[in-house]
DNA sequence: CGGTGCCTTGAACACAATCAAGTATGGTGG
DNA sequence: CCACCATACTTGATTGTGTTCAAGGCACCG
């Protein structure tokens, strides 16, 4: 198939990676540059040329709804992420990729996977990421389809925490670049509803928000409503 | 609404193949044995031991919900596909596998994929399939999501017609063994809403259902529905 | 100050789930 | 073959969650 005309058709698996699983991939990784905020990186079906790693920044992939601005985001992208593992068995990237705050960012240039003279071991660790990627968004799916808006706000909030524990930050204590209507288009619900659910989970103690800094102070209660319906 | 559990963990990725595909896989399957209906073919997190493929009959992919008897069905087999795709990476089956009907399937036995004494061809075809099958069930998770019940019931059809067409019988009038609550399983709704609107669809001339037999009448206006929001 | 964009909050509405009968259907034993 | 029961399906009424529509607040920036 070739362009997702039908706008639900290559969906953007969800690709991210942990700096140490690549980094005989970044031997090959062009200079470092930056991309101002909101900024398009790569448009909806443009043809592949490479991997960009994110060195700093976030920037989200998202599909746009026919008949209707409003927008799917299908994946944010943070640093330590690889942007376009998803295309790298198709031709083409899918969904557009735009930049939410100043990134900076490098290219590993190549157009078929092939091209680039990395190991046997090398090749299969990129298979492995990319489908464990794609469990890991397939998970993402499932919980996002079968739970309510609570859980799912809840579940968002500590994949957060998760994220920046691992790389070393606070895990309740942090900076979301992206906006509620953002989150809301991720987690496939109205901004009003993640704004009523925020102002009530700040209500019942759970964590307090201010402006796009976040503090979580039960994770145990959100993990509570995470896993209930 | 009610509980999926933290085993919603591994979901069991749809995992489908014609025939065509894999035949030299075939050729290191087992006899051909029966499955009576509704009986379990694989019980969740079951050690892996091969691949089935599906003869002839159904049989469904399902997780079960915590706190309550209700399913979420994950993917149904129809005769051509394999089953077991989904743990080829992982030493366990995910998720139960109980047949819906009668059904007649062949072992194709190995605990690694590298005991198979299969050619290096077969083995990229089968990351190929897997591949595929992971877009394929991600596309349909997203329009799950983000559409409406009609929509998705509307698709439900155009899928299953689709998949009947390609084995060469008539893409307007099948017989789907699963029962109204496994359809509504597969497409996270209440069994009242599939039955309500396959009325409506009856009522608007787009099809026509005596028991399990469905006849498509207006696949255009169906297609429609699917599409729009 | 007066924008503009983002966020919050309220009210009304809609869609689908749930609850509750009631109606076919199919299988079993007499 | 029929009577019976269990199960599946349909249909209606009610409820609840989340969307949509609408208005107001707050902060950042000229």
């Amino acid at each position: 198939m070739d362009t997702p005309h039908k706008y639900l058709q290559n969906k953007g698996i969800a690709a991210s990676s942990s700096f140490g699983e690549i980094k005989s991939l970044l031997a090959f990784a062009q200079p470092l540059f930056t991309l101002r905020k909101k900024t398009t990186l790569i448009t909806d079906g443009e043809k592949f040329r490479g991997l960009y790693f994110v060195h700093s920044g976030l920037l989200k992939q998202s599909q746009l709804k026919k008949s209707s601005e409003n927008e799917i985001i299908t994946h944010f992208f943070f640093s330590g992420d690889l942007i376009g593992l998803d295309a790298l068995c198709e031709s083409h990237y899918c969904g557009s990729i735009v930049s939410i705050e100043t990134c900076g960012l490098s290219l590993i240039k190549f157009h078929d996977i092939e091209d680039l003279p990395i190991t046997k071991e090398t090749h299969i660790k990129l298979l492995k990421i990319l489908s464990k990627s794609m469990r890991t968004e397939h998970t993402r799916l499932w919980r996002t389809l079968s739970q309510s808006s609570d859980s799912r706000l809840a579940y968002f909030f500590i994949t957060m925490s998760h994220k920046f524990s691992k790389q070393g930050y606070s895990s309740n204590s942090f900076r979301l670049p992206m906006s509620r209507q953002e989150i809301a288009n991720y987690l496939c619900m109205a901004s009003e509803t993640v704004s009523r659910i925020v102002s009530r989970f700040e209500n019942e103690g759970l964590l307090a928000a201010n402006g796009h800094e976040y503090f979580i102070l039960n994770p145990e209660g959100l993990a509570d409503i995470a896993e209930k319906a």
